[in-house]
DNA sequence: CCCAGAATTAATAATTTTTACCAAAACAAC
DNA sequence: GTTGTTTTGGTAAAAATTATTAATTCTGGG
């Protein structure tokens, strides 16, 4: 991510706080522009302990808090995973996620191709879509590269 | 499901237990076929509660360790779910997930269309895929019909 | 610049989910 | 039958998340 986008995405973040009529208060900012510069997708425990070295008054029961109020405003998503802790993520551009079954690591994609694929008929018995999002499984670099040895 | 399937996949059910060297045991047997009737993707809890009628003596102890146990052995499969308790469901034809963003319910759906849809390159780069699963989110019939009340 | 209201803090605690422990009993498999 | 695995019951612990309360801090709007 370039420092423009950077930029516009905490413009972004300050408007619908605005909107929604939250304050932006350096918890909130700190706590989204922790997400914005992770692509490892944290958990709150994680986004915490990254943060205590800049806020080191910063207390988990915020970072839960404020997760939550993001989510609900939908300024940050949810991961779905297997594991335990929930991960979150910084919601910009639309991708996908590779899980690593092994070390659990998460990475983005995009697929051009896959988004103008017709959704089976049966569907439409089933409800309506508002988000289409592909999850791969399998072994990252780093994970195929350590079992080699 | 028809009964044939049914008793096929029971019958692989012990197979791949006594392959494993895993005991064909009263619980673990019930368990699995609880799975095997669902259609909902029950939590741990939820197939306790379930099969506690037929089997008052259960613990909600063996049914985590059973559960554990068979996703070990690739015989059930973990969901991935935003919600806290992990979702279980028996490991057969190859599926995709719808999410109802209200009621939470999951619905399972093929689409053969998106097997053939071959995957951004980029993808070389990050690792080896082993399981390819789509993700709808929106809202299910019921919720639609409750909404417009 | 000030004020009201909102948000955070600290410290603790409760809740929920999941896993673990033990000894005793049950039971599947050979 | 014997053996070794598994379940049970009861309890407990760990991990993750949410809540409480009062005091303090800070944002946003006037």
């Amino acid at each position: 991510m370039n420092s423009d986008d950077f930029k516009n995405d905490l413009d972004h973040f300050e408007q619908t706080c605005k909107n929604a009529g939250l304050k932006v208060t350096q918890q909130r900012m700190e706590i989204y522009r922790a997400l914005l510069e992770s692509s490892d997708h944290p958990s709150a425990e994680t986004l915490y302990r990254r943060l205590r070295d800049r806020m080191p008054t910063l207390s988990l029961d915020t970072v839960y808090r404020t997760l939550a109020t993001f989510e609900k405003h939908r300024l940050v998503h949810r991961l779905e995973t297997k594991e335990s802790q929930a991960r979150f993520e910084a919601l910009n551009v639309r991708h996908h996620h590779f899980l690593c079954d092994r070390c659990g690591s998460v990475f983005d994609f995009t697929w051009p191709a896959f988004d103008t694929v017709a959704l089976p008929p049966t569907l439409g018995r089933i409800g309506t879509i508002e988000r289409k999002n592909v999850v791969l499984h399998g072994r990252c670099t780093a994970c195929l590269a350590a079992e080699d040895r």
